[in-house]
DNA sequence: ATGCCCCCGGTTCGGGGA
């Protein structure tokens, strides 16, 4: 038995936030880190900055945004680019990892969920909506399998009142919809379990701070990261953490990374 | 009601995002 620290953090540019990422790996040593926006093509992610603190790197990025990223510290044996369900989609928002740990393997997916705004744009939202079916429809598949899965990212959704400071702020918006909320329910319906609820009964907890109006002096944040965990893998939770530190740096992501510890 | 602020590509601003 070891102990696994899997993470989860929209860095908002991997080649703006370079310093950032690397300070933060050397500080917080997870074993697997899930990146989105990373902003980057995949030859123009600085991978070998991140190979030189003992990470393998695999990416799934587009030219400008979007694009999401897998770092971690054993290779894996299998990795997966784009959500099933529509090949005209263009958008990188989603890489599954496949690896190998003790009695078995832990399936690790880093994505990053369609915002959505403005909410009555013709396109957006029902972008957002028929990604979350087809998230949907995917970890539906996954479960028959019966393995530790995680489904770790950028969800774009406010899953409750008090994950948000002031949630009349939300009411209209693509992330709390009562479509948005409905679909993450469904999610959860599946039988996956928010890891940080699951441990942690402190409200409200957020993980993410807008650039603007002063939100994070304000601590005016959301909870919109977060590891969605398959029985088998819940079963392997020992706790979770938001490293809210690194928001304070210079030059900061408005996300902060989002951890769990497993036992595998 | 709107913008606040940020990153990217490429160039001193527009596109895109949140």
């Amino acid at each position: 038995m070891s102990m696994m620290k899997i993470a989860t953090w929209n860095i908002n540019g991997v080649k703006a936030r370079i310093e950032n990422l690397c300070q933060w790996l050397k500080d917080s040593d997870p074993d697997i880190a899930c990146l989105q926006e990373i902003k980057s093509v995949d030859e123009g992610f600085p991978r070998a900055e991140i190979e030189a603190l003992g990470y393998h790197v695999e990416t799934h990025g587009q030219k400008g945004f979007n694009g999401v990223a897998l770092l971690s510290k054993i290779k894996p044996d299998e990795v997966n680019r784009g959500l099933p369900g529509d090949e005209t989609d263009e958008q990188a928002r989603f890489i599954e990892g496949v690896f190998s740990v003790e009695g078995g393997v832990v399936r690790v997916v880093s994505l990053y969920l369609p915002n959505g705004n403005p909410s009555d744009d013709p396109v957006k939202y029902p972008y957002k909506l028929a990604w979350m079916a087809r998230l949907e429809a995917f970890a539906r598949d996954r479960m028959a399998l019966e393995e530790p899965l995680i489904l770790a990212g950028d969800y774009n959704v406010i899953p409750e009142p008090h994950d948000a400071k002031d949630p009349s702020q939300w009411v209209t918006d693509a992330l709390f919809l009562p479509q948005t909320r409905a679909a993450f329910r469904r999610l959860e319906n599946l039988g996956f379990v928010d890891a940080v609820r699951a441990t942690n009964d402190e409200t409200p907890l957020f993980s993410f701070w807008d650039y603007q109006a002063g939100a994070w002096q304000k601590n005016n944040g959301i909870r919109i990261d977060h590891l969605m965990l398959s029985p088998e893998a819940s079963d392997r939770l020992r706790s979770t953490a938001i490293e809210k530190h690194v928001r304070a740096w210079e030059k900061p992501s408005d996300h902060v990374p989002v951890v769990g510890h497993f036992a595998f």
